[in-house]
DNA sequence: GGGGGCATGTTGACGCGATCAACATGCCCC
DNA sequence: GGGGCATGTTGATCGCGTCAACATGCCCCC
């Protein structure tokens, strides 16, 4: 994809410069990284960074960016082999959704969370995100149109389904929730709330 | 409560401070709160605000916390006016907590959203968000004992109903909803589908 | 095969913001 | 009527983002 091994003088400083942002945001948020310690870290000098990056936003939009890539390959694979209109699928996604943010702290801060951009400003990050937000909605449309969920604006579904799965992957993330609480319970429930609240109700 | 009016001689900077502080917040986030600019935007030097804050993070808890007594005070309003075990007090106390993010988006997101300061490390805000969520498991098994809803860990329940209101909450003040979007309709139907998910299932 | 040129890095300098220290100014209390 | 604390102010220091000028490899073209 990119350049290969050993090019020049360090080697392939880019991408050295987005995984440490990543460790450097994980550990002290952005604030956290500076262009000085995330140079020193990588051996090179404090300006180094700026032969790849116009400023210090670029390199944090770099990571922000790794991460709905990262992301979307990951809900497209789930959804892939949940393929068709169970509504195993949509829970597949959500489910997901939250893991990627429990596994990719850092990136889902700078994607999502705290810490994250100002995406309206950032048309990568923004197609990005809208590209993913769009493919819930075609999921949630297929859905409707086999019955399985109520048929009302999918983007007022989607919006449900993503605040949800958005708040608890905020939540679990950020420390807020208590290390006694069975947090696969809660994972599991909001999910199921979400898929009652979607599902078509049976007339009783 | 604080000092009254006019003491001595700005007349209550510290107050003012807070206030300024969360319309800064408002505007360009935590970062675009600097010493300098409040100072200047009070007619005050740099330097006064370390009369009445030992710092600035301190100062944004002190956004943080009034934020909190507010938010405490609504939801114990509402609550205190549909009491009982109605599922009605469950969702007002919903509606409540997003209207108080819209309406003080600035103070929810130093209190849990963007801006958030590490909780962890400041016992004043901690305690404040211990309170709110502790009355919220309190009232879910007050509904748990009058039969209403289901019977299980409470704490659990409170967690999911929190990451519903807080990731709907989150998306509205970070303007990730579309505009064209009846927010009307997103945030009816995330109650909906939490108390369907917390109500007692009829058997069928 | 050698020189020019671009890609990469490095060091020095500037300006801004947080914060501390030393100094100024009201007011209230004894 | 003066001392002392509460409030403010100005000067100075330090870290950080960022730009400019200068150094260093390497690759490509003649």
């Amino acid at each position: 994809m990119t350049k290969s091994a050993a090019p020049y003088h360090h080697g392939s400083l880019k991408d050295a410069l987005v995984d440490e942002a990543a460790a450097m945001i994980a550990e002290g948020g952005v604030d956290g990284v500076t262009m000085r310690a995330i140079g020193e870290r990588l051996g090179v000098s404090r300006a180094a960074p700026y032969r790849h990056f116009p400023d210090k936003t670029a390199l944090i939009v770099a990571v922000a960016a790794t991460g709905f890539a990262r992301l979307s390959h990951r809900l497209r694979s789930v959804d892939a082999e949940a393929a068709g209109a169970s509504l195993g699928r949509i829970r597949r996604m959500g489910e997901e959704y939250i893991r990627f943010a429990i596994e990719n702290p850092a990136h889902y801060r700078v994607m999502y969370g705290k810490e994250a951009l100002a995406r309206r400003e950032q048309p990568e990050l923004r197609q990005a995100g809208d590209a993913i937000f769009d493919h819930l909605v075609d999921v949630l449309r297929a859905h409707q149109r086999s019955g399985g969920i109520k048929r009302q604006d999918p983007r007022v579904q989607a919006y449900v389904a993503w605040s949800a799965a958005h708040g608890l992957a905020s939540l679990l993330i950020e420390e807020q929730i208590l290390a006694d609480v069975d947090v696969d319970a809660v994972i599991g429930q909001t999910t199921n709330a979400l898929l009652n609240g979607l599902r078509r109700r049976a007339r009783r």
